[in-house]
DNA sequence: GAATCTATGATTAGGCG
DNA sequence: ACGCCTAATCATAGATT
């Protein structure tokens, strides 16, 4: 008996691999579960088994579906990449639905920073209420927003007389801003640099 | 001390939930490396937690990049169901066009189907070319061919004034497909090569 | 609060039916 | 191959710094 101190390694034994597989999938599914109930966070846990295509997905009885559903909504493409090669147009109608629909996600993030960044100028909202996953992006439409407002500011000054001299661009920045833009940055950028607005 | 049963509830105490969700959450990821390792399997675990968009997720060293990629792009969509909450008929936009993209995906997978179904009997394809992800999406259209087919053989025997009994609808199937249906094909059979037909 | 420690409960390898 | 058992390792709640 006396059992050894279980070396992490690739059992060889195929009985054995399965019991353990069977045994710590158990395990593992339990452990999802209790995370999951006693933090209260959505979790969950995919497992490829050799031979089979589908994941056994342990799914947060909330989030689940929706996690599974996303999962398989983008296989099915590949799926359909080792098929007949017929009608590849249809693929390419598809190819542009995804684009679009990738570029209305942008767009749609890129307004939504804008209004956000709006709001902090205006005081209404803190940068602590924001999520800072994509610096990069947000950058951007720092950048960008700051020549908005910039270029409208020299208008005003040169209506007025009276001229700026812009030093920096950045000038106008809530210092509080700067300091916090580079901190809490996630280490996932954008997902696909494909295109830059 | 004496550590009792604990009980798989939510933790209000949130310094205590939080502590406990590090220490689990480790344990979680390091129980998924070990079923990977041990098993030779490609395991995925998914913690989101509460106000950070971006989950948290272990990737086994292969298979990771790509769950991850497909994971990510979906995601963004409910990112921003936390932000600002104007301009939500962008959202709508964007719900419309996956929508759209899945209704594609579908109709896409059918007519490839489809086709392959007639090429089987035209016997310029074999079904072991064939990735059998999906029976019931299969067994779907090789009903619908039958149909059309029997009903297109009736037809015809009906102008010939010789009628076939069509003890099943069934009878046109080539003996090898019934044989071969079940079986699993080889996971990789793409025929990309310009096949035309 | 985070990091470390430690005793106890939880998991699971190996054996057996 | 599957389920149950038991001992041994492993994970972690609670305490401490």
């Amino acid at each position: 008996m006396t059992r050894k101190k279980v070396v992490i390694a690739y059992i060889t034994n195929e009985s054995r691999r399965k019991a353990s597989f069977n045994k710590r999938k158990k395990g593992l599914i339990k452990k999802v579960s209790e995370l999951s109930t006693l933090c209260g966070v959505e979790t969950c846990a995919i497992v490829y088994k050799p031979n089979e295509p589908e994941p056994e997905v342990w799914p947060s009885q909330l989030g689940a579906q929706v996690v599974l559903e996303r999962l398989h909504m983008l296989p099915q493409v590949d799926q359909m990449k080792r098929m007949v090669n017929q009608e590849s147009f249809k693929r390419q109608q598809i190819k542009k639905a995804e684009d679009e629909l990738y570029r209305l996600r942008k767009e749609n993030k890129h307004k939504e920073l804008e209004l956000f960044m709006y709001r902090c100028i205006a005081g209404k909202a803190s940068l602590r209420d924001f999520d800072w996953h994509d610096t990069i992006d947000m950058n951007f439409v720092i950048d960008e927003t700051l020549k908005k407002i910039n270029s409208r500011k020299n208008e005003l000054s040169s209506v007025n007389g009276r001229h700026h001299s812009a030093s920096s661009s950045y000038e106008v920045v809530n210092p509080a801003m700067t300091r916090d833009v580079h901190r809490n940055g996630s280490p996932l950028g954008p997902l696909n640099s494909s295109n830059t607005i």
